[in-house]
DNA sequence: CCACTTTCTCCAGTCACAGGACAAAGGTGT
DNA sequence: ACACCTTTGTCCTGTGACTGGAGAAAGTGG
């Protein structure tokens, strides 16, 4: 089938591109009422986009007590790829071109595998998708990885957890192995642009997204636009240190966020605290599997272990203290929590909420909603398709 | 005379004035170069701006080999007013359109007076500078004040060193006293957008303003447009907690970045170890005039005082621990150091750094400069007429 | 004095856009 | 059934924005 080719050849074609993506089908009449152009230019508009394929009119809509209203709609074969590249697993989704999730599928993988392993998944995992029936080629994808990216070029850099991808041009060979555009982004900033899409971030224009999971990290959205920093590293806040001389972190410093408070912080300290005995929960199931993560310590949590519910409230304590200190600088408008360790629920909200409301100013916690993400695992694969198509939808 | 009164009638005009007002005079040719319009159309709107007054056409430059130019220029009467309202002092600026300080008082001032004597006081400072000749009349005016600010309305909002002043229409008062637009902001923005004009932070898109005075505040640049958050108080790290469990801030909590290291804190403890003994230095300026500032400090330290010095960089390690976590966050492509305390210079600035380079992400601060600011005191005046100029140099 | 450059103006043609007239297609009340 | 209203969509014309070229004005250097 043929592929996507035309690209929206104005500001006012990409504006309504994106309406007809956010909202849905619309008629002419609805798209006036959005965009400040004259019916007549509108018109114009649309007819050329009609022209190009991108859009199509399929039926009249019911009337409103006149002149039925043909509906206009992004081109329905228009199909968008998701990729989300965790540090222990690979989400990939097949969404149309409103975005909706028409298949996703979750394999586990080792980012230090290295991005010709990882790749390979990856495009196995499209295929799938493919074969499904979902989809008969892909129109635009959007990758995130778990380290930061210099944007403009698609490439991962200097990433901590990542050793072998860096400088690997992660754009260029995906959009030669897929045959379609690919943008690429830090993973977290993914997550942020799946929860404003579609999730708790709607209509907030600027708003932080933690995201706790093997790492920590952080997606910065001001005036609804992801903010990525000088070089791509903005929103890296697994480093920052909440206790001098603290304990050792794989980055080489002391007393990291991340030392104390992650997936694999985490798992440690229920590993260890099974073994010292004093939690009957945490010691069962480590027995039964010889490791904890952080689900046994969710599961434990849940069945009222105190101890379990002790590491979630301490490490809670320290994210919501870096969280705090971000507020007070960033002023946001919302804060979503989401990520592998979203399982622990409202323990964990709790502990990052009284942090904050007690250390940030009132003035900047006065009005602001501390939420968990509501998407879960769709959340990066949905802002993937939202990179790639706010990419596609833009002037040539 | 008569005052400003057109505004540029569209964008390609705004740009004009902005051009002019950064680049000085300008002739056609070279201001075609700048915008990407054609000549004809350039000639068109700069014909209309001759018209309207906004700028004037003197004289012929020299040759460039070819037909000589007009240059254009801002009109020479147009008159910007700059105020920040520090804690403990006024300054005071008159700028002309290309925001060069023509006259600049300072007087001491405690805001904790209240709007109206502040005001009173800002008048007639504004006043005397039209006395000296400097202008007849002022065009727009931007004033800074030590507080969140609910901007569009130019409305100080729950300021925590500014009892009485909450609420207070400091942007409609004074455009009334003064009879000219005006535009409100924090003044730690004013410092920012003042070094980004004129400043160390030109041609920086995104970088951090640290300014450590009687508080300690940080103007945030995202993209060249200044962040303030969504109830307006960001920026606001001084009560940052830097020690869990520390010393008691004003602000009512504890461990707070202010309450270790800021104009204020740094005279308690230099008193405090003056009374100790152990520091000549301080002892001997403390027995001169019964109390001890900043400036007292910074003096012992240029002398060699041990003491001193330990309290500098104590404070700068504080201040550098908080700033590397900011870092982390925004990876800025520049940080700035000013306020009262600059006078405490490289001491300061190297405990700072110290600290940013240990804690930070390399990838963050491997090409980050950290600098004091070189402005001075007029960094907040330049920052305040930047700001009504931006307003005033947009289209209606 | 001539060739060449740069600056600036003028003019004609093109494109973007708004707004009104009007046709199409549906309602609702009598 | 009919008149009348509403909503949607199309067509057409006029206006203003803008470009690019021709050419005048004003200078330099050989």
């Amino acid at each position: 089938m043929r592929r996507m080719t035309a690209r929206p050849a104005n500001a006012h074609q990409a504006r309504l591109l994106r309406l007809l993506r956010d909202g849905g089908p619309n008629s002419r009449a609805q798209l006036g009422d959005q965009v400040d152009l004259s019916r007549s230019k509108l018109a114009v508009e649309v007819d050329r986009l009609l022209e190009t394929g991108l859009v199509v009119a399929d039926g009249l809509a019911a009337s409103r007590g006149g002149r039925r209203s043909h509906n206009i709609r992004l081109a329905p074969a228009l199909r968008f790829l998701g990729v989300d590249i965790g540090a222990t697993s690979i989400d990939v989704a097949v969404t149309n071109a409103e975005l909706e999730v028409l298949g996703h599928i979750n394999q586990p993988m080792d980012v230090r595998e290295g991005p010709v392993a990882v790749f390979e998944q990856v495009l196995a995992m499209a295929a799938k998708l493919r074969a499904s029936g979902l989809a008969e080629g892909f129109d635009g994808a959007g990758i995130g990885v778990p380290g930061p990216v210099r944007f403009p070029e698609g490439v991962p850099v200097a990433p901590p957890i990542m050793p072998g991808w860096d400088g690997f041009p992660v754009r260029e060979a995906l959009s030669q192995d897929l045959g379609c555009p690919v943008m690429v982004d830090n993973d977290v900033n993914l997550m942020a642009m799946g929860e404003q899409h579609a999730g708790v971030a709607r209509s907030v224009g600027d708003f932080l997204c933690v995201k706790i999971g093997t790492g920590i990290g952080c997606g910065i959205v001001v005036g609804g636009d992801v903010y990525r920093g000088t070089t791509g590293s903005a929103g890296d806040i697994g480093h920052i240190q909440v206790e001098p001389e603290g304990r050792p972190c794989a980055c080489g410093n002391k007393g990291c966020l991340e030392a104390y408070f992650s997936g694999a912080a985490l798992a440690r300290d229920a590993e260890e605290a099974a073994r010292h005995g004093g939690s009957p929960e945490l010691s069962t199931r480590f027995e039964g599997s010889g490791r904890l993560t952080a689900v046994d310590v969710a599961g434990a949590a849940a069945a009222g272990d105190a101890v379990a519910l002790d590491l979630i409230r301490a490490g809670g304590n320290r994210t919501g203290q870096v969280i705090a200190g971000l507020v007070s600088f960033f002023n946001p408008g919302l804060v979503v929590i989401g990520g592998g360790v979203t399982g622990l629920g409202h323990t964990l909200l709790a502990a990052i909420r009284t942090q904050v409301y007690r250390q940030s100013l009132p003035l900047a916690t006065g009005n602001l909603p501390i939420v968990l993400g509501e998407l879960g695992p769709t959340a990066g694969v949905i802002g993937g398709a939202r990179l790639i198509s706010d990419h596609l939808f833009s002037p040539a």
